[in-house]
This record gives structure tokens, sequence and C-alpha cells, in this order.
DNA sequence: GTGGTCTAGACCACA
DNA sequence: GTGGTCTAGACCACA
């Protein structure tokens, strides 16, 4: 992974373990990696992934078993619901931040497509766990 | 002004007077508020409002002209450069952070074209600088 | 067995426990089941219904006889002690919790009797030894 | 503070910070103390008092403000909700730990009356910020 | 081996 | 001076 600069590590890597699980990358119930595993691979402070995994926790979608490891929640429909959830948040984002220039729909829509054109699509999205690790 | 917490006033400063600029409340070689002027009504410390200028003089958006004032650059079509600019950029911003869940262009348009319709539109924009402040 | 997260399941079999023996499923000087067996009923690791008989044991509640197997003591008013303890143990860690509210007596009798309004009784407690399995 | 053992650091203060606010010692839009002059007068690491702090404010309880400080919110009846939910909280957590005993509602009452009688009020609960400190 | 907490201390962003 | 993030590393509880 290679961090942003000026955005939290930490929620960096929750944002990505989130994609991961929307994109069923991770399943509900698999075991997520540990903090020390994950640290190492990442080259991050324990501490930093401990973090991301407390954020996730506390938004019920992961759980901890002390001793056991750390699971996604077997919640049904939780990939399906977190891509919903986080494509409308940016959405949402975004259309606030440009509110205040008072554009029409037609426009914003007209705005967009044009910006799609130019947005050269990056496919890759490698998972933190790859296939290999996930025994 | 009312200040989102977790966002630098600094840039909440300098994002609505370039607001201001594009919307045409603040017209090219009209002078600024002074860092004083401007720090006392918006109840903010100077150093802020000091940031917040420094930003749009780096950016060729302003001008300080020492013993006279601060005044906006009378660059041709400055407002609708911001303008543009800052839509763009905006979209673009919005786009990357979308990516990952690979959707295709039309997918994308759905979404946005949804969201808009929930958005309820505020369109108050007062300006910074009232009109009576202006001389 | 349910066992709830984030507390320790060792705690919660060593509760489980005294509680089928506070309200007589299991009696003095009966049997326990091994450790094998019950870390395989309740599908948990050995060593945590061993800690869990351990505990039981440093109270005086069970005895272990070498070769033979492990057996709830036979100290007369047993179940009755433990349910007196338990409750009164609950109660005072209860009362303690909420003394810094400084709320009188009669105002926390009433907030307890207002939540045990609310409270839904839960009958079921299935003892962790069944009847088939005692011989 | 005497910290219990067993109880981490950051939820103790957390919780002294709550009681503080739900009895009134600490009032809405009152200034809290900076995280290096807590985890000074509480000889803890700062950052376990910002770990407390920060669970405040993910409950809406606290606002932080960069460069400025961090501010108890100014939410109508906060002290009073606070008081409720935490009173509220811990009696239910009690008839949870006690219903597995089913007794009924009547000895129940009889039981925390009982050692509310044996329980020593202890009267001194010293806010976190003292009076002379406020400034 | 797993997760959870804590310390000591650095360095950054902001007002 | 404020808050926020991160590292390096220790030590504990649990399975």
């Amino acid at each position: 992974m290679n961090f942003k600069l000026h955005i939290p590590i930490y929620l960096q890597i929750e944002e990505k373990l989130k994609l991961d699980i929307a994109l069923g990358h991770l399943m509900p119930g698999q075991q997520l990696p540990s903090v020390r595993d994950l640290s190492a691979t990442l080259k991050v402070n324990p501490n930093t992934v401990q973090r991301a995994f407390q954020s996730l926790e506390d938004e019920g979608i992961c759980l901890s078993h002390r001793g056991l490891g750390r699971f996604v929640s077997e919640e049904a429909g939780l990939p399906q619901r977190l891509r919903l959830s986080m494509v409308q948040l940016r959405t949402q984002e975004y259309l606030e931040a440009i509110q205040a220039f008072e554009l029409d729909g037609a426009t914003v829509l007209a705005v967009v497509q044009e910006q799609l054109g130019k947005h050269i699509s990056n496919p890759s999205n490698n998972p933190v766990i790859k296939k290999n690790e996930e025994a």
C-alpha cells in the first residue's frame, strides 16, 4: 500500500479493509490478518493497525475474540451495505462541496460526464490479504 | 460564517473568498478587507486570516500593495477560471475517491442523479464582505 | 452456550457452573465432566475449561481426585451459599458503581423497579451438563 | 484519581469526565483541560488522556477545536441526559447479571434495600478540574 | 500466537 | 499552546 500524505494512515487502512469487504475480497466470517502480521506487511506500527481495526469494530464491521483473532462480521448483506454506503457518502460530500456554486442538476451531470471521459480508470485494487495467505 | 469542525478555519476562509470571487460578489481589482478587520468580523485569530490571504496570493488570486491594502487580481476572466477550476477539482477528487469501486460511467451518473434529488439545495451564500463594508 | 464477546470465556464457564450449582442443577458430590469432554461440548480450548475449573477449586466449590475425576464439593448448604453470595456480590458492585451519582435510597429503588418492568425475563437456563451425560 | 486495576485507565478517565458533567462540575460549553495538562495532573501518558477525550467526542459529549482546545458540548440537557443514561445502563447491566437467578421483583428490591443499608456512602467525588483551575 | 493497553517521546497542523 | 498521529517497544490477558 502506498499511503497518501496528509491522510491518517489508520484511516487509509480502515478504508482499504472496508473496500476489500465491499468488493468481496474479504468475505463475511473470514479471519482478518493479525495486528502483528498486517503491521509487518504494511510496514507500519502495530498501534496504527490496531486503531484501524478498532474503528471497524466500533462500526460493527468486524469482531475480535481475544486469543483467537479478528473476524469479518457475518451480518447478512454486509458487502452490499458497505458498498452502497461508501459510494453514497462520497457522492453526498461531493454534492455538498459544489453546492455553493449553485449549478443546476443538468450542469452537474454534464461536468461529471466530462471528467469521467478524462479519468484514466485504474482497475488495480490489490486486496490487503492475498489468496495465498488466506489459509 | 459558521465554521465546520475538523476543517481548518484558514481553508474555510480561503474557500469562501474564492467562492465570492467566482460568483462575482468580489470583483477583480476590488480591495479586500484588512486582516485586522476580517479577523474581527469573523471572530478569528488574525494569523488564521493571514494564512488564508497568503494562500490566495500564492495562487495569484490576490495581490498585496504595501501601505495600500490587498486587492483581487485584475486578471481577465478570473471569476470564470476560478469557478471552472474549483468545480473540476472537486469532481476529479470525487471520481478518484469512488474509482476503487469500479462502477461504470452510467452507474456513477445514476448515483449522482439519485443523490441530487435528495440533496436539499441551500441557496443562501452570503458574501463575506457586505456592500456597506466595501468602502 | 452462547458466549458473550468481550467477557473472558473461562469466566463465563465458571459463572455458568456456579449458577448450575446454585440452582441445584449440579448437586453437591456430583461428578463434573472432564476437561476434555466439556471443552468438546462447548467447542472451546481445553486450557479455557481448565482455567474455569481451577478457579472453582480455588474457591472450594469443587475438588479434583487424581485418577477419579472432579466433583462438586459436599459442603453443606453450598447451593444456598453460592446463590446468596453471587447475588449479594453483584448487588454490591452495582451500588458501588452508581454511588457517585449520590442518589438517595428511595430513588435507587425507584430506578430498579422501573427497569424491572422493562426487563424481559428470559427463563431459559439450560444446565451445562445434561441428565443423559451425568453417567 | 486512584485508578482501579483491571479497568483500562482511559475508560476510568472517560467515566470520571462524564460523571463530572452529569453532576454539573463541568458545565456545557466549558473548556476542558488540555491533553497535556490533564495527563500531567493524572500522571498518565498523554495518549491515554487523548483516547478518553476521543471517546467522549465520538459520543457527542465534547468537541475539539485544533489550536484552541476542547469544550463540553452545549447540547441542551446534556448533564441530565448523561446522568439518566449512566444510571439506567448500570441498572440494566445489574438486572441482566442477576437475571439467571430467577428472583422475582420483590426479592430483587429486598436485596437491594438490604445492601443499601450496609453500603457506606462515600460522598466525596472531587471533580477532575478544581474551581481554582477553571480560569 | 492473539488482541488490548500503556508509556515515552517525536513531529505535524492549527490558532 | 492546542489537538492529532505515529513510532518503538513493553507487558498483560486470553485461548
